[in-house]
Order: C-alpha cells, then sequence, then structure tokens
DNA sequence: GATGTAAATCGTAAATGTTACGTTTTACAT
DNA sequence: ATGTAAAACGTAACATTTACGATTTACATC
C-alpha cells in the first residue's frame, strides 16, 4: 500500500488528510522496517519540529486499527511497519538491530489446521529474530 | 524443572536459598501458565505482605537468566511461566485471558532450515492466541 | 553457636513507553 | 467565507520496568 492510497482510503472513512500523516506514511514506505513509536518521532521532528507524541501515537494505532500497519512488540516496545498486503499471508526475519525483514512465504497454521481442540484461535506469530548482513558487520 | 532442583542449582552458582525465591517458583509450579509480574507480586504479597517489587522483578530476571523461566511479552507485558524443559523444543497455544498454555510439537523452524542466507538467526516464536475452553465459557 | 561478609531485600526514586485530556488549530464540506 | 468536526498541541497521568542507597539475611568460616 502507497501513501496516497492509504490516506485516501482514510479519507473515505471521515478521516483527515493531513501532511503529518502523509509523511508518517511515508517515512514507513522510505524505512521499509519495523520503526518504534520513538523512532517515528524523531524522523517527524526532522520535518516537524514541535511535533507533539500525542500525534504519533495516535496516528499509529489509527494506521493499525485501518489495516495500513503491521504491529508487534519485542524488547519492551510496540514496533509497526507497513502492512505487507500485496502478497499473500506469510511471516518475517526480522533483524533486531534495524527492524528489516524478510519474507518467509511458509506460514506454520497450514500445518496445524483442525487440530487445536477446545481452543478459539483469534491469532497467531511467527517471527524470525536475528541480526541481518548488514548489522552483522557492525 | 521443580522447585527445589532449581534453586538448588542457583545455589551451585553462588546464590542463595531464599524463602521468596521458593516461594515464587513454587507459584510458578502451581499455576502452570504465563504470568505477569504484576500477577506474581499479588500472588507473593498474600504471603509476604511488605513484598517489594523490585524483588519480584530482579528474581524474574534471574530465573530467566538461568533458563528456569521462559518469557514472551504481548498486551505491553512480560509474561514469564516455568521452561518446559522436560519436553524436547516445541511450542504453545496461549490463552491470552488466564495465561494457560497447551503444548504443539511442532517447530517451523524444521521446515526452513537451511533457507535463510545472509541472516543470522539469533531465536524464533510461535505462538498461537486465543481463548481456552474455560475462558471461553466466561 | 558466634562472626563476618556478600547477597538479598526494602523502600523509594527514576526511567521508559503509552494513554488521556482540555485547549487551540486546521481541514474541508457547505 | 464560514462552521464544524477532526487533528494536533502541550502536558499530565498511568503502567511497567529499572535503579540505588540503606538495611537485613543467608550461610561459610571460625
Amino acid at each position: 500500500m502507497d501513501t496516497t492510497t492509504a490516506l485516501q482510503m482514510l479519507k473515505k472513512k471521515g478521516y483527515k488528510y493531513t501532511g503529518k500523516r502523509e509523511q508518517m506514511v511515508h517515512i514507513f514506505e522510505r524505512e521499509g522496517r519495523y520503526l518504534s513509536a520513538k523512532e517515528m518521532l524523531e524522523f517527524m521532528q526532522k520535518e516537524y519540529p514541535g511535533l507533539s507524541f500525542d500525534t504519533v501515537y495516535r496516528n499509529l494505532s489509527l494506521f493499525e486499527q485501518y489495516g495500513i500497519l503491521e504491529v508487534t512488540e519485542w524488547s519492551g516496545e510496540k514496533k509497526y511497519r507497513l502492512a505487507c498486503s500485496s502478497h499473500s499471508h506469510h511471516h518475517h526475519l526480522i533483524c533486531t538491530t534495524c527492524g528489516k525483514t524478510t519474507a518467509i512465504d511458509l506460514c506454520p497454521m497450514n500445518a496445524i489446521l483442525g487440530e487445536p481442540q477446545n481452543f478459539q484461535i483469534t491469532g497467531h506469530k511467527f517471527e524470525i529474530y536475528g541480526h541481518c548482513e548488514e548489522c552483522m558487520r557492525n
């Protein structure tokens, strides 16, 4: 999903198309990796020096709520990235240093479908953590 | 791993065998599910009313460090449970209401071994979230 | 059993990440 | 141009976790 499409979609739902939202989605697009709220705030404040972190958190939640972002958490922080809506369901290798991801076209849920008894599944997480080539060298 | 074994192991490493540590591991043993630091504190304060949360956090970290506990995080909290050292490597169905788990004797890492290039794997997480039978009824 | 000491705990402060809210500003429909 | 609902600001509050000096305790040694 690109910046414009995402915000137009929100607009149809009654949300406003603001420069700050545009910039936030644009940063996710450019970075192509998981970002913490803090990282996002820092990027944003380069362009909007007085930016309130309330704005960042509020928009991150909004974007997540409407499927623009995916969220996960590790090291006591929530991390966000643009949802990979273009491909089919998949999982990621995640570099815990820089947040960069690589898709894995394999979902272990396929192997256990129908298995769990007396358990209502609401979600699942399959993530492989490590260090990407670049972070490994540094 | 039972309470005594765990604490004897720590003792060999130079840590003291205290009633509070014994009680903490005992609670994990009794509950057999993921507990947050807050839940543990509440259980502990029944027996040790003036207990400092510093003690709980410090010991949770210590237990994790020595493999007595497993840790994961969801809903902005770290959750701990006794490490399932008796069985072979496996994963869990996790009830996000009560923390109860059911083992899944399947690890998706087997299916992708050797696959990732230029990526140093340090860990992985495969968790299925939902509601157990009991919490579903309530 | 008494003693010394390093570890454990207490009590509390502080750091960190997140949510909340009243006020002001802004997007944008009319 | 105008009105209004949404967005953003500035800041307070909240929750979880980490940190630290002072006190207490476990336990090895005598």
